[in-house]
DNA sequence: CTTCAAATCTGAGCCTATTCAACTCTTTCT
DNA sequence: AGAAAGAGTTGAATAGGCTCAGATTTGAAG
């Protein structure tokens, strides 16, 4: 995970870990099936934490819909670079989309798919506190809201000059209309 | 394009096309830079003719603004496997994640941009039009609404066994509820 | 201490995208 | 015709992920 950070994934070989790690190749490849698989180690560790992180907002989410999605949302984000460079998400995201049968791309998108609940829960929350429409389907809604966080942050991945900053307020721009079009009239 | 189609993507080797063009590898490479420039061209000529069918929509969409949304996202749907196979998309959409600096992910995300940009004027065209609510800024709406028929499709040509008619039921799932609360008041 | 099977480890070799220096063919100029 | 520049072609060589037939180590049993 170091070396990958340090000196990007594609640039370090299989070679290069077992050498740090004073083992053969394919001693390597006996722990882990392919390179994807470090990666996606990676990956699930990022997420897992910041799923759990995700839970403690949703025992007590502000009151506010928009701020209310837009924290759970920043928590993610700021997050989100602590163990994977961009150009390991970027890896990760591709690897997860050209190979969807195998276990890593399975993983990821179990992974993509707690996140999308999460956030329909955290709509569903709302909505039991009166302050989301109640009609609407807090499922179609959740996805309606994962779909958009996650495009944007692809899109953070693929832009290595962008901020996380700059990626908050395109969020914002998205989502701000839009947690006002959901709230319940008063 | 047809063998790709035909053997797969990632089956047909340079040497496959070589032999097919009877030229040898470095004819090949000398034509097209890379293997992924072989499937972006045939992107390129997908997605320009699904854009020019686009516009016509545009000219003279349905009044209803679900029912224009929907159907502009139908032509996109409808053509996507003309070209490419599920697995070419797959492909091409990794690159353009893993590579956004190469000139074939700048196209792949030229071509993204200008599919988003449509959806947004079909949508400013529906303001104009008194049906949605003319507050909303259309370049966000339009940019929601495509992040979340991109979203849709992935998932799409991630699952071989996915049809189109599940395909468009789920997006229609998410883009009901939100062009009923575009809607402008009556 | 010896034996043997299971668990680990090893690295040469395979595969395929990509490169590039040498070669051939075409066109232009004298 | 001869020559030189330019365009196009070639395929052997390179790189790195991955495989697999042995070789080595471990640990339980006698």
């Amino acid at each position: 995970m170091t070396r990958f950070q340090r000196d990007g994934y594609h640039s370090v070989r299989i070679e290069d870990l077992a050498e740090d790690a004073e083992v053969s190749v394919g001693t390597v490849y006996n722990y882990y099936g392919t390179k994807g698989d470090l990666l996606m180690a990676t990956v699930a560790l990022e997420v897992e934490e910041v799923l759990a992180a995700g839970e403690a907002i949703l025992l007590a989410p502000p009151a506010e819909p928009q701020e209310a999605l837009l924290g759970l949302i920043w928590q993610y984000y700021d997050h989100s670079l602590e163990y994977l460079s961009k150009e390991m998400w970027r890896a990760a995201m591709a690897l997860s989309i050209e190979e969807p049968h195998t276990p890593n791309g399975r993983r990821y998108a179990d992974l993509d798919g707690r996140l999308a609940d999460q956030v329909a829960r955290l709509v569903a929350r709302l909505q039991s506190r009166g302050r989301v429409a109640p009609d609407l389907d807090h499922r179609a809604m959740g996805e309606l809201i994962f779909n958009t966080l996650n495009a944007m942050f692809i899109e953070f991945v693929k832009d290595d000059g962008m901020t996380l900053d700059t990626l908050k307020a395109r969020v914002a721009a998205q989502i701000r209309p839009l947690a006002r079009l959901m709230e319940a009239p008063a």
